[in-house]
DNA sequence: ATACCGATTAACT
DNA sequence: GTTAATCGGTATA
């Protein structure tokens, strides 16, 4: 299967991107070892008007600068000094859009990845598993998703509408109003193929 | 220079 | 269900 596309991320609807990354693979090359997983949980955070987002009021410094690039870039910023959390920047220069990967099903490199975590078992539920388990540090963040690095192929699994879970975003509860937007999509992984 | 806090996680009860 | 861990980013002065 194939990279999508920068047209994929150029789109202006951040909601429709996040819904549609359900599913697709995201690949990682990160210490010359090819970690892999499917998409299984995502966050749309749909820039200045976002009282959820870090670019909210247009806000742009050191570190949410890097939403403000074209879409195919990668976020990442480091959460509670500790979890390094993964986006997939979306939508034209200059308008900081982005989605947050919150969980995936491991695909390849399980070793690899289980290592990296530091556990027998390995999960990769939640923003900051997902982020160490591909070996994602902030260091990353700027990257483009359209290098060989790390990037998102488009996997022809085909999801049924009604397997889409969707529902409010996690720990935004500050956000006033916008806490309540249904933002984050998720499935089962076992109705993954 | 200083103070506050978070797009979380794991290990508890 | 609760809570400690942990530190860079951000605002304020």
């Amino acid at each position: 299967m194939s990279k999508l596309p920068r047209s994929f991320y150029l789109r202006g609807d951040v909601v429709t991107i996040a819904r549609e990354l359900i599913g697709q693979r995201i690949v990682s090359n990160i210490g010359d070892e090819r970690t892999t997983g499917i998409i299984t949980e995502t966050e749309a955070y749909a820039g200045i008007d976002d009282r959820a987002s870090h670019a909210y009021g247009g806000r742009r410094t050191a570190r949410t600068g890097t939403m403000y690039l074209q879409g195919g870039t990668a976020y990442v910023y480091l959460c509670y000094g500790i979890h390094h959390l993964f986006n997939v920047v979306t939508h034209e220069a200059d308008v900081p859009h982005a989605v947050l990967i919150r969980a995936m099903h491991p695909e390849s490199g399980l070793e690899v990845m289980k290592a990296r975590r530091g556990s027998t078992k390995l999960t990769t539920n939640g923003p900051g598993t997902v982020s160490q388990a591909l070996g994602i540090r902030t260091t990353h963040s700027g990257i483009d998703l359209l290098d060989d690095l790390l990037y998102i192929e488009r996997t022809g699994i085909r999801i049924p509408e009604n397997d889409i879970r969707t529902g409010p975003r996690i720990g935004v509860d500050y956000a006033g109003p916008d806490a309540a937007l249904p933002y984050r999509f998720h499935i089962d992984p076992r109705q993954l193929p």
